[in-house]
DNA sequence: GGATCGCGTTGACATAAATCAACATGCTGC
DNA sequence: GCAGCATGTTGATTTATGTCAACGCGATCC
């Protein structure tokens, strides 16, 4: 059988950078509903950067300087024991915040997947705004809860799932969030490696291999050029991530 | 060898209930560096529950009525997949804050597990209450970023972690809390049940006692009476939770 | 005060997933 | 074009933890 395709591309295209005002992600972000003024405040502090895959956004540990916010590519963050076991706890897209911190540092890694485009917001700064505009506050408020949540479904399946459950609502999870940015979801595109994909759902990249053969050859997915992923029924894909 | 003693008192103490103004958690909780007149808005919405062990503060998929504030007791929340599996997210001790929402339904299901004592606050109100101050809702964000933390150290424990260090980690970070209440830290007390604990860091009740019973044998802590445990060598402990 | 029940412990055995190993594929760089 | 390398797949075997079962102990209840 030939092996999954998981190439990415030669040449990474680099998202272009925009002004605030111009951000195509801003209706998806901490930014979304905010006075002409609040964004223009917001837009002074903000600076636009560009970076290829796997670099290094911050580690943990490192005095946490910034918070940050994806417009184009992925992230992932991730936590390490000290003989180099590795946790991912979640993976960022278009749209997504992150560098929110407890005493001063950050308290995990964080590490561009794909090429990726990122708006910097120096957090003195930020926490100031967060004063000066309520709103912004309760919007980032509002976006921790929903990571809070995330975060909780994460624990159940790292905790109880099975490696096909576990693997059936990766995908899932995936798919939902592209919908949510306006992206296609089914075939669902899967940026990742075998190895990221086994350091956040708690497996090794064998397992992940193995399953992911095993749902193919069950019927359950396809798997397509590109790194994308087709799930074949969605309805009892669901149902299989619940284990019914 | 004789089974370890978990019996929890026979009579279970009640915890008092006060007015907001005299809450002995209030330096603990969300409440904390409110002014008077937040803090009277506050009291005016709030109300005083007492509960026996092992009752249902609300379960997920409820309507999201209230948000609660744990002012003595411990309770537990939990998510449950359809055949039943169970995977507690998280243990709330004395100013623990609970019943954050998205979409109007709780995410989870939360329970006590001794005799406990809440604060209730009807969402909508509070809600309001967060509009009109700004830093009760700043006191809000920072706990929900450290719970956010907090959940990330607990993806990694399940992810990545044996059975041993799980068992570590779980004592040192109930010692930490207890700390952090002005309790007793060493001997920590374990109010919990082994299946609430198995519930928790992804195991069976039954490896949770093999490894309590190994641990103790390596004489790294001791079993005490009344369901408290004493981690002999803390520093070793820590070493230990994190696979060194 | 003996039966019953819930909880914890311990033992024997089963198994899902990890580990170790080999190999295939497709880039990358020269 | 080909060697070298990273990534993914597959196979054989091991192992940590789960499952099934028995039992002990204390609390509760008639």
């Amino acid at each position: 059988m030939p092996p999954f395709d998981m190439a990415r591309p030669a040449k990474p295209v680099v998202a272009e950078i925009y002004p605030c005002g111009a951000c195509p992600v801003r209706a998806l972000t901490v930014c979304a509903a905010l006075e002409e003024e609040e964004l223009r405040r917001l837009a002074e502090i903000s600076q636009s950067q560009r970076m290829i895959a796997h670099q290094t956004i911050f580690s943990e540990g490192d005095p946490a300087t910034h918070m940050f916010n994806v417009t184009a590519g992925t992230v992932k963050l991730y936590k390490l024991l000290p003989d180099g076991r590795r946790q991912i706890t979640g993976f960022l897209f278009s749209g997504d915040f992150l560098g929110l911190s407890v005493n001063e540092r950050y308290a995990y890694s964080a590490e561009t997947v794909v090429a990726t485009s990122i708006c910097r917001f120096p957090r003195r700064q930020m926490e100031h705004l967060l004063d000066d505009f309520p709103k912004l506050q309760r919007q980032l408020f509002s976006m921790a809860s929903n990571e809070l949540a995330a975060a909780q479904d994460q624990m159940l399946l790292l905790g109880r799932k099975t490696a096909r459950e576990k693997i059936a609502s990766f995908l899932l999870g995936l798919s939902d969030r592209a919908v949510r940015r306006g992206q296609k979801d089914n075939p669902v595109q899967v940026p990742m490696s075998r190895s990221d994909i086994a350091d956040y759902l708690g497996l090794t990249t064998e397992t992940v291999s193995r399953t992911f053969t095993q749902l193919k050859a069950g019927g359950a997915i396809r798997l397509l050029e590109g790194g994308r992923v087709q799930i074949v029924d969605k309805a009892a894909f669901y149902d299989m991530a619940e284990g019914m």
